[in-house]
DNA sequence: GTTTCTGCAAAATATTTGCATACGC
DNA sequence: GCGTATGCAAATATTTTGCAGAAAC
């Protein structure tokens, strides 16, 4: 399979946040970063382990940990942890509210802005660097119909 | 140690509850539900299970979760999925949000009233029976001073 | 007495770490 | 060439499971 030689920009971003931070560009390192940075879905570490055997079948799990470990440093991957393995999210990694289907484990982004319920929640308080992360899950249309 | 013999009025709720299901109260479901329906904190396994060994120290690390399991069946306790184990609060099973040091691992609760948001993305995407979780997380004030 | 629960151990998952070698820079 | 990253395996969590004996009802 041949593979697409033109970083999109996201890609270009990231690599040079890496380099900027001293850390090295490696083939796997690129791969991961593709796939963790286009996918519009929120991905598992297995996942993307896959993904990037397919392009480089030595990869190791502990490459990939190690790559997720260096973008969340900088904030450029949203980690959800979660019963059974966290979910990546390296496309929009500024953090939004998600819809997760607790029966079929599906996530959906939702569009409810909460940066400014943050503030106030950081003045009140007097923390600094706040961040936030708000889900809601339930039951989605579909597998309340399987029922 | 001379136990307290007079159970609080949630411990007595879950109990009728669990009873009610079809469950049997044992000793040690007792004690974990006296321990996570009484704390102010968000108690790890880990924590739940060195507290329970106390009064019971024959006490399993399964049975632990096949107690916490039966009170989330029930919606009796509230976990918190994070990094590194889970989080309970059984003292207050009503999702609320939470405010979280990443420096010291502190929590403290939050006011914020997230039901009418809850209903409208139900509403709006067609989810049935969702629950949400609000987390924001930053460096609380005496942390920022050590720094 | 029947059925569920416990405790133990082992298994299944998830993530981290140590270290020799490979390789980006 | 220097120093970091990889790959592999082993270590470390975390949670689940199977099953014989114990205990609740």
């Amino acid at each position: 399979m041949i593979q697409n030689k033109d970083p999109s920009p996201r890609v270009n971003l990231l690599v040079g946040k890496l380099k900027a931070a001293g850390y090295r560009i490696t083939p796997q390192r690129l791969a991961i970063i593709g796939i963790v940075s286009e996918s519009d879905q929120h991905l598992s570490v297995e996942q993307i382990y896959r993904q990037v055997q397919k392009d480089f079948p030595t990869t190791s799990l502990a490459t990939v940990y190690n790559t997720l470990e260096r973008l969340k440093e900088m904030d450029e991957v949203l980690v959800l942890p979660s019963s059974g393995g966290s979910r990546y999210d390296g496309r929009n990694p500024e953090p939004h509210p998600h819809l997760i289907c607790t029966a079929c484990g599906r996530i959906e982004d939702l569009e409810i802005d909460l940066r400014t319920t943050a503030e106030l929640v950081a003045a009140e308080r007097g923390y600094a660097n706040v961040r936030h992360r708000l889900e809601f899950s339930g039951v989605c249309p579909q597998c309340q119909k399987r029922t």
